[in-house]
DNA sequence: TTGTTCCGTAAGTCATGACTTACCTATAAG
DNA sequence: CTTATAGGTAAGTCATGACTTACGGAACAA
């Protein structure tokens, strides 16, 4: 839901993995797993952290289930870091001119 | 060093609030410290990570060591999200035309 | 109905990491 | 030189989380 949650969950490295094949196409569980060095439960667990944090969506085909990016969550933390990189370097510039003085 | 560190060094919520603090102006650890339900042992820990990752620096004053965002670092790891956003939304846009035909 | 596939969930293990207190060094002040 | 301030480091504790195996349910096939 928040940013922060976002940002957590991507802090994981076999997550970012699977987020990152997420990031290149749809995908179902099974074909994530087989492509990562964990086990198939070990990637829905993570799917489930994703999801929860608005990264990715889930869609039902039959009895699979098909995992991608949700492009709304995405923005969400997009617009986050767009308007904190505004911010980190506009102070930064500002503190470099405040120690010249 | 690599983008995924800078990440996990997101990835804790009292280190991220430390990252922000110093967003927001440098400032020293004992000063940091005073403002966060943690002791300034872990402060320095938390410190050492991020500078690790790059994402902040240090400039000893006497015997203060003034912490401040790293901007080069910060706008390696901006550089990595621009070009995921990119990726990762036009993946999206693809599927989904691939998936009305 | 009986299997087979695809996947989520439960439960348990094990490592990691986020803290703490104690201690040490270095700079500055008296 | 002594004392106080600022902060990094070591060592230990404790919780969390990243895995595993085992199991259960749901959809298609025969």
């Amino acid at each position: 839901m928040t940013y922060g949650t976002k940002i957590e969950a991507l802090g994981s490295p076999t997550r970012r993995a699977i987020f990152e094949r997420l990031a290149a196409g749809p995908s179902a569980v099974g074909a994530l797993a087989a492509g990562l060095p964990v086990s198939r439960p070990a990637v829905s667990q993570h799917l489930k952290a994703l999801k929860d944090a608005r990264l990715v969506m889930e869609e039902r085909r039959g009895r699979a289930r098909i995992y991608s990016i949700d492009p709304k969550g995405v923005a969400e933390l997009r617009d986050y870091f767009d308007r904190f990189w505004d911010v980190a370097l506009d102070a930064y510039k500002r503190s470099l001119e405040a120690g010249d003085a």
